[in-house]
DNA sequence: TTCTATACTTTGACTATTCAAAATCCATGA
DNA sequence: TCATGGATTTTGAATAGTCAAAGTATAGAA
């Protein structure tokens, strides 16, 4: 079994290859998402690649391996189903679940998994509104679009936040701009970088471009069109 | 923070500590209840008295301070815990919820151990009848003795179980000895070292004076007497 | 008193993981 | 072509925990 620092890797190495899609992960990027030196990173990517969990290629970078990829998921079906039971069942904060998980994960047995899966109701997407890939391995990543791409009158429904900070999640909570809930674009500037947004019975929230583009949404284009 | 490793070392260290109370721990034991060789123990006990948290005798052995048995009973308090909640809430078989909860209680926070013990209603004893400390490090360790001690057609009721072992575990759930079980004396055989002891509405059950010393009764010297 | 079995301690070595700092590579712009 | 700066790799050293094996102490037996 990979050790916990290794499983750690793993994850963030996934992760990181979903924003750039078959790219190698540079080593700085990675050493920072671990929260290890460069250093430390460029030795410990060598001992994984010569597990066969990843493929490294000096100066480019590393990226995981079909192997790789089936225990990263494997770690982060843990992650995912640990932040939704410390929510749901717990009462853990939103914002502090993310945290609580990332240690739990590792020494979770697929036991106590199963249980709690069980106890969720198999649910497939945790609290932020990321997928929760199967016991198998397999996540479904349905391609969504973000506030910052919408139109001023637009409305949608948010269903995911791509970032797991808990200052962020935070704000995110206390504007009402969490998963399930109906938004309306009410101002887009371009040009000030800003757009305001309105979730249903709660006041309007100014977005940065760079904050919107975090609150993941569907429908995308939006065919039926609403009265501002 | 204590790491894992000594974590470890003061929880059974305190619980050796019940055995034989006031008493020095010899390394030898120490050592076979942790799981490493007699060197290595040494070497960590004479770092954990460094620390302060236990004084150590060369030859003579090991004994927890005050801050040690604080510590101890902390990490106690979350094993005991969580092994009622891995049975209550998620339903994990009683004899593997120890070996589970033995790998949780390093990493869960206070945040959750707290939300744990509010959801089992703040319990006062973990699955085998084992008192669980308060948080504020209180244990209270009533005087209890055991099936061993009652003769022919005492009548009882099984408050804990000294031994956690999924074998053992396993053999008393399926011969009815759990927690709460009331149980009458049958046989008593000081001579053939046995006793047979029938739990309520099961069959009797054989057991060595060795076994039956592992469940704990109450009361212990029982005033009404019952017809066998 | 002397010997010895047994428990205990010491020593040297190993693994996993980490950092800091020095060395190296390489795309870029002059 | 050449010097740079930034990212990357290498190197040397440190920490935590562990084992095997060699050395040591001591309670009893003789």
């Amino acid at each position: 079994m990979a050790s916990r620092t290794i499983e750690n890797y793993l994850k963030q190495l996934w992760l990181q290859q979903q924003e750039a899609r078959g790219k190698f992960v540079p080593m700085g990027k990675l050493a920072t998402l671990v929260g290890v030196t460069a250093g430390t990173a460029t030795t410990m990517v060598k001992a994984i690649a010569d597990s066969g969990l990843a493929k490294y290629a000096p100066r480019a970078g590393v990226r995981l391996t079909r192997a790789g990829e089936q225990l990263a998921l494997h770690v982060l079906r843990r992650h995912r189903l640990l932040e939704l039971f410390l929510v749901e069942i717990l009462g853990i904060d939103w914002s502090d679940a993310h945290a609580e998980a990332e240690e739990l994960e590792h020494v979770i047995s697929e036991t106590v998994l199963e249980r709690i899966d069980l106890l969720l109701g198999h649910p497939s997407v945790d609290p932020h509104g990321d997928p929760i890939p199967s016991s198998a391995g397999k996540v479904e990543a349905p391609e969504l679009c973000s506030l910052a791409e919408l139109q001023k009158g637009n409305s949608t429904v948010i269903v995911r936040i791509a970032d797991q900070s808990s200052e962020f999640l935070r704000f995110a909570q206390a504007s009402g701009l969490v998963p399930q809930a109906a938004v309306v674009i009410e101002h887009h500037n371009p040009q000030a970088g800003a757009i305001s947004a309105r979730p249903d019975g709660k006041q309007p929230v100014m977005l940065s471009m760079a904050a919107a583009a975090k609150f993941l949404v569907r429908p995308c284009a939006p065919t039926g069109r609403r009265k501002k």
